[in-house]
This record gives C-alpha cells, structure tokens and sequence, in this order.
DNA sequence: AGCTATTGATAAAC
DNA sequence: TGTTTATCAATAGCT
C-alpha cells in the first residue's frame, strides 16, 4: 500500500507542496510536543512559528502569552474554557493595562520585522517603510560611528606600542653596548638595529594581541546561537 | 541491561528527579524539532522555555530574534528566579513579567526607530541593521503588492462602467430613436451619437466616483488599527 | 486528507 | 548528566 519512508536531511525541502506538507505535519508534531513538555514538567513553554508565507501559528502555556495569542488567532477562546476563572479573576486593571500595551508592542516589533502586514494599509505602510528607514540610517550612523572609534582607539593603542617600542629598542642598544664594551670580540648587533629601524615603518604584526581582539569585535561574529 | 519502555499519560511527573530527567531530555527534543521545522520549512520558529525552577531556555531561528536571546536573557534568568513559588506568586510574577517584557519591547521598538543604540555592540547593531533591512524589504513587497492590487481592482472596475456606459449608451440611443419615431420634426441626435462614440475612447472624468473612492484608499487613511 | 513502513524520540535502567 | 536498549511516537512517501 503505503509508507516506504527513507530518512530525509534537514535541509531546506525544495518541491513547495512536499515542504508545505511536511510544514503542517512537523508543525503539529512540535506543538504536541511543547504542550506535552509544559505539562509533563511544569514548565512555562511559548511557542511561535511563521510559515514562509507569513502565517503565524502560536502556543503558549502561559497566561500572559494567551493573551498576546489573541491578537492572532482563535486559541483564545479555547485556552480561556479550560481554565476560566485562574486569570479573570486574579486581574486588576493595571495588569490588564499592561497586557494591552505589551500587545499592541508586539505587533508593533512585528510589523517592524516584516510580519502580520496584511492588516495594514497603504498609507501605514508607507509610514512604517519610512519609519524602517530612517532607523536604519540611525543604526548605519551608529555602527560607523562605533567602528570609526574603535579604530581611533587601536590607532592610538598602537602609536603608544610604537613608542614604548622604540623605548625599549634604545634601552637595548645601550645594554648592548654596554655589553660589547664588556666582550668586544661578539658580534650581536644586526638585529637589534634592523628592529630601530624598523619602528619608523610600522608593520602589522607588531600589535598583533590588539589588533586581533578589535578585528574580531569589528567584523567577525563571535557567537551562533543557533 | 535496560528499556522496558512503557507509554506515559501526559500528566505533571510527581517524582522530581524523573520530572527534571524528562524535561531535559524532551526540551532537547523540542529544540532539535523546532530547528528543523525551520530549516526543512523556511519558517521562523522562536521558542521559549522557562523550566519550573526559573531557568530559561531559548530558541530562534531569526537572527534578530538571536539578538533579542542576548540581549535580554540574563535579566530574564534573574527576574525568574527572584520567583520562588509560582503558585503564591502567580499573580505579581505575571505583572513582574509583563512589566518586564513591556519595558524591553519598547527598548526594542526605541532601538529599531533607531533610539537609544548607544549600549549596543558593532555586533548587535549588525544585526540590527540586517533586521530592519529585512522588514523594510517585507514592507516594500507587500506595499507594492497592495498598490498592485488596487490598481487590478480600479481597472476591473473601470472597465465594468465602460461596458456598462455602453450598454446605458445604447439602450438611450433606442429610446430616443423611439421618441424620434414619434415626433420627427424635433432633431436631437447629435449629444447621444456623440456619447456612444466617446465609448470607445474612455475618459478618465467616466469613472468620478470611482476613482476619487480609490485615491481615498491610496492616499488617504482610512482606518487606524489602533 | 488517510495509511504504513521506517526513522526518530525517549522511558527506564545503569 | 551520558549511554544503552526496548518501545512508543512521529512522519516520509503514497494514494
């Protein structure tokens, strides 16, 4: 009949009916699951999942995510039958005030991302896209001006290396000296003279410890949460 | 050796040290499941677990959402665990938590308008910067699409009264040969051929109504989902 | 949407 | 917590 299943890679499923399908099934497979966890272990578990399309599908164990939930869906009124008087009646207005503003910015964040446009129209959109925007330019400013900084200090960091360099540089040729007045017949003096001269042209390796740390903080993400 | 597995009701685990087993070992599941509902999906699936004792675990497979894992974790963790008996405390911990997600809703809300972005990192404002980029993408898409749509919408209209004018056109010509039929001596003919002509050209001033309906909705607001 | 053969998850024991 | 094993549960491929 049916069912000669093989073992799949996870890897984004290309075919858009098999991923679409594959998405429904999985999806119900993770919410049974989180809801079994969150009674299993009387754990609080909050759950969300967008399709590509858009479409969000939430679960939440607690009351508060509940009431985020019904800015979006009908679960509402289902979570609400089971347990009617555990959140009605332990409510004051001050909490009630809070949820409604917390709602309200998470649709906000939401929108912001890119998510649950379809209720917005022309005009709204157009003042979020200006919005996103002029953000966006305030992050770029932001960022150069972080990076600008960040570079005027590894400038400095390494002016004050080259200095302290050319300290220690002469320091050693005197001890040198010093030395060969001692033993006249040993010749160590080419490379301590290649390195005076070498702090009148700087080269990147010689604030190799500074230089590392800022690069990385700079351009290389350090942490993958994922 | 061991395994004489046997099925489970999905009820609170009343032993504590099975309840802690089970829940690490099913909160592993949870992730591995949600990480591959995004990946074989090309969803987004964010999820949170506060286990009984306070401690959260998260997961998030947009990168602003791995920011906000971050960003906002710690003072979760510590929050959490101030709380000692969920049961005594339901209430305050709940409005405790919805202060606290309001408040760093709207420092995100701030950060995104691009606000208050000096406590953050080259790295966060990266991703930032990458977040609004991609809602601002989302956003264009799906104004383009609304204008797109109306734009349908207006011309399916458009032609609806052309044909409509035609037909009203025609049925006037009729009734006025009908009349002509009756009193030839009076000659009025020249307006309605004229009309019946201009049918064939459309003019922008046929569709007032119409259109000024539709400028309304393109322009103007109409609605606030506030 | 249903149906199975398989893979995958995990309860129990160590 | 990590590992193992026997079982149960989820689901890939078809219809």
């Amino acid at each position: 009949m049916a069912g000669k299943r093989e073992r799949i890679a996870i890897r984004r499923i290309e075919n858009l009916a098999a991923r679409q399908v594959t998405f429904s099934k999985r999806r119900r497979g993770l919410f049974k699951k989180a809801g079994e966890l969150s009674i299993l272990c009387d754990a609080e578990v909050d759950l969300a999942v967008f399709s590509a399309t858009g479409k969000l599908f939430q679960f939440a164990s607690s009351s508060m995510n509940q009431i985020i939930d019904r800015y979006n869906s009908h679960s509402k009124i289902l979570k609400k039958a089971d347990e009617p008087s555990q959140l009605d009646l332990h409510e004051d207005s001050n909490c009630a005030r809070l949820r409604d503003e917390l709602a309200e910015a998470s649709l906000w964040l939401q929108q912001m991302r890119g998510e649950e446009l379809q209720s917005l129209n022309v005009q709204q959109l157009q003042a979020l896209e200006k919005s996103l925007e002029s953000g966006l330019g305030s992050v770029l400013k932001t960022k150069s001006q972080k990076i600008m900084d960040q570079i005027s200090e590894l400038e400095r960091k390494r002016v004050q290396l080259i200095e302290e360099n050319a300290r220690l540089k002469e320091q050693a040729s005197k001890m040198e000296m010093q030395v060969a007045a001692d033993s006249p017949a040993v010749y160590e003096e080419g490379q301590s003279s290649e390195s005076v001269t070498n702090t009148s042209y700087p080269r990147p390796p010689l604030d190799t410890e500074d230089s590392s740390d800022t690069s990385l903080r700079l351009g290389l993400p350090l942490y993958n949460s994922k």
